[in-house]
DNA sequence: ACCATACTTCAACAATGGTTCAGGTCCGCT
DNA sequence: AGCGGACCTGAACCATTGTTGAAGTATGGT
């Protein structure tokens, strides 16, 4: 009956429970301004309930391979002052999506390419697709000069 | 009119310059065994002209997420003894596109999944079917354990 | 034969995404 | 008031995937 149900506030450890994701990866999170939480006057964390809904936003991406910089951008986008609303969430969501949709779409490539290159048996490295994914070939004498660019 | 021209070796630098990798990329990758080379009297490497293949597909295989260990247990499926020819590459580039389609799958999977909390502007957490991949909810009480498994 | 360039090793450092531990403090229940 | 469990910080450590630099050696062309 003390202040605890005050706004129903959650400590680290009721996170950490709630979103699978262990304390010391909050602490890490937090550490990193993905999340942010108030402190009691003894000095512990306490997070709003959307906590919640930010770690699970964080935990999606990390599973699409998206580093948590640019997870912290996205982040960024939801509004400072008040609780991230419906509208707020879906609208981050969407900038999202049309990730994943490129980072499929960039996969599908590749497999495409790939299954051309198991036809012919080749990851010729000279002639290959895949090998060659930026077209930058056939300009500069005979042979490749880069296989991929990242 | 040196040896030079024998089976056409590859120093560091000739591998470096052909594949797009940087020569201290190429050390690493000999140093994890996803590479091999012969020794000169002198101790300088030189590499077989298919090393050339070999890392191509590593460099594929990172675009796409695949950690080392994982290309290096693929990569010793090809013969040790003779130079992997035609049929050795398709055959591990085939086991190569299955593990890319599943990704796609899964990518696929998740973005409907999102297509869909972003209808109900949800990300909720207890609720949504992103944030509880793994069905594992609805028998423990209220409320979700996991968000995530891995 | 000489010299520039490329090569060698080893160690240290970098970024990402955390975990673990030590030493100490706080919270809430009885 | 006391106690156990949860929480705090900071530092050290882990794996992955390399890069950079120092100090020294080899190779190949003139």
């Amino acid at each position: 009956m003390t202040v605890s149900w005050q706004a129903r506030e959650l400590t680290v450890g009721d996170l950490a429970e709630r979103s699978g994701v262990p304390s010391s990866a909050l602490r890490f999170y937090e550490r990193q301004g993905l999340i942010r939480s108030r402190r009691t006057s003894g000095n512990q964390r306490r997070f709003s309930r959307d906590t919640l809904r930010r770690v699970a936003f964080i935990r999606v991406a990390q599973r699409v391979g998206i580093p948590l910089s640019r997870v912290k951008d996205v982040l960024a986008l939801l509004p400072e002052e008040r609780t991230p609303n419906r509208e707020d969430w879906a609208r981050v969501s969407a900038w999202w999506r049309d990730d994943l949709t490129d980072r499929i779409e960039h996969l599908q490539r590749l497999r495409d390419n790939l299954t051309e290159c198991i036809g012919c048996g080749c990851l010729s490295i000279d002639r290959c697709a895949l090998a060659n994914p930026c077209d930058s070939l056939g300009d500069e004498g005979p042979g490749a000069r880069r296989l991929l660019s990242p």
